[in-house]
DNA sequence: TTTAGCACTCAGTATGTAAGAGTGCTAACA
DNA sequence: TGTTAGCACTCTTACATACTGAGTGCTAAA
């Protein structure tokens, strides 16, 4: 049976009440913030009957009610209002994360960092992901007598570099015949191929030069290695620590999990359209039991890149978060964007 | 006065003990510790002694004893064995960071996390600081059509990236113009004098071209002022949570600090001789009150260049950290020796 | 369907008591 | 003179008991 739009006003009214103020809400109080005018005796009714549904739960016989994970997912999807985020405010976030636009890396550093001061939780973001992207260029910078930089540029846009070193003296020749073999070997193979075997066999392939171009091989096959991975930003994990609902043993848990990039990847890797709510045990993860995480992903053109996210007690206020996650994911794929198809 | 011997192995015996178990260490648990045997009233004796001098203290009236800071001064400085570390872990840890040998700044992330995994401690680790720094080559590559790169050297050895656009097609002629300017006017000059007046100037100079080179100058620039800094990583924080001797209160004024990077940076630059130890107060600063820090500043050759640190409770196992903290540094400062020696 | 009234439940706080650990002091001892 | 045994004293910790107040569910009347 569907929920009477008093029933809805109620719920939300307990959902945000609760949002507020982190104490369990009684009948009397609630009856004062309600648009309408009932007794208490009637709320009490109401809350009674939201409670066999699931939506809110009692932490024990004669406290107030607590909306529970059931109770969160109809107010989010359903009954929530979302304030707009000014155009001031959108003015103030983009001025903070501009300056350092002009490197993925950085920028999504960044973003992490303006996040979590923006909400107080802690905020992770996951780079451009690089594993589909081919290689479109390697340059070789000699950067001192015996060493040299190779430069590998990729078609997603990422750029790594690595230094190697030589045996012998490195002469501008030297280096042309590098950069020569390399570029015509390499040129257009996807970075996920470049394996050690495959530098191996490359290599092999090189007759006379094998021994001396290997090492600038490895370097490429490192930075390649490299462009793959999508690196997980972190910020703001000491902002957990100001929320009460997390006890010492619930922190050391997230906290461990925020440690783990590789799960912490997994986590936000679900597409989604906009922005996407992950309330406790919908995560299907035990350490984020009474966590939620709000994920939005971000695209470079239109291809789906990476994430960013913030993870914070259930007890926050989702409107306003979820705007500014979404409006901050926007701005960085529109960056991005711009910055790749800068040629 | 002078502290008799027994009066020192009392001492020793309280801290050992204390550090072992976390609880005030009374008289008769003491006296089953020592290697001479006196009755429990004796040792109660030469406890309240300590107690006088300011070497130990009590929770409260009926409970056993702790160390003060003073009490863990003396015994750190005289009284401690410092158990060496065997040649089978050096090369664990030996082989743990030289993966990351091949970059400063992955090296010293690295060593933050095998400090902070080995010690169960908060690690801290420095980048080479580039301040006395001066301009050894400036290089620049294509990366499309109309970005290019900057990579810039410094006699400290740092190497710095950053990509700049321009409004037009770049030609290899163009970046060849490009490269001798910037190099015939920036070699030898110290880094920290790249300022954005100066870079002005120097563009003002350089007449015609003034408009097209300047977005490549203003890249040199940023990765000159990139250099100078140097960075801090940080490892496992996460570790404090397992100390029960800190509080809520006391963890988020630890983390606060941690996360202020140049003050950070302040307190581990005092140098010193191999590893000193700084105990709650001695720091000068209230966060860290009840912490006590080990650093150790490493060297490239001869020139102090960054430093290791942990974080950690006053109560902790000096002599096993201290050796391991010193060994790292050791072990960084011939890495980087060797990988900024190499031309 | 709504409301007033009432009995009931339970967390939180205060109070009292007992146990246990450890001290400082005193007086006897080597 | 240094060392030890004995003892009274202090203070934390744990546990039991009683009280208070917030909030509920139920019933009966409006």
């Amino acid at each position: 049976m569907e929920l009477t739009v008093r029933q809805q006003k109620i719920l939300a009214a307990v959902v945000e009440l609760y949002i507020a103020t982190g104490e369990p809400v009684g009948s009397k109080s609630l009856c004062e913030t309600l648009d309408f005018n009932v007794s208490s005796a009637t709320v009490r009714n109401e809350m009674s009957n939201l409670s066999d549904r699931g939506l809110l739960e009692q932490p024990h016989t004669s406290a107030g009610r607590v909306p529970t994970e059931k109770g969160y997912r109809v107010y989010i999807d359903r009954l929530m209002k979302r304030p707009g985020i000014t155009g001031e405010e959108k003015r103030y976030i983009d001025s903070l994360i501009l300056p350092s636009a002009y490197d993925p890396e950085k920028l999504l550093d960044g973003v992490a960092k303006v996040l979590a001061s923006m909400t107080k939780f802690a905020a992770v973001s996951t780079t451009p992901s690089g594993e589909s992207a081919v290689i479109r260029a390697v340059q070789l910078v000699q950067t001192s007598r015996r060493t040299a930089m190779v430069i590998l540029m990729t078609s997603a846009g990422t750029m790594k570099s690595r230094v190697f070193h030589c045996d012998f003296d490195i002469t501008p020749e030297i280096l042309r015949v590098f950069f020569r073999m390399i570029n015509e070997k390499l040129i257009g193979v996807p970075v996920a191929s470049i394996t050690p075997a495959y530098i191996q066999s490359l290599a092999a392939s090189m007759g006379d030069m094998a021994i001396m171009i290997s090492s600038a091989l490895m370097a490429v096959a490192g930075a390649a290695q490299e462009s793959m991975q999508s690196e997980v930003c972190l910020n703001g994990e000491i902002n957990l620590l100001f929320y009460p609902e997390f006890g010492q043993e619930e922190l050391r848990r997230i906290m461990d999990f925020l440690s783990r990039p590789s799960e912490l990847c997994r986590l936000l890797s679900q597409p989604n359209n906009k922005v996407r709510v992950i309330l406790g045990q919908e995560s299907r993860r035990p350490e984020l039991r009474d966590s939620s995480v709000i994920v939005s992903r971000y695209s470079i053109g239109s291809r789906d890149a990476g994430a960013i996210a913030i993870i914070g007690p259930m007890r926050m206020n989702y409107g306003r978060i979820i705007s500014r996650v979404e409006y901050l994911s926007g701005s960085v794929g529109r960056m991005l964007t711009e910055l790749m198809n800068m040629e």
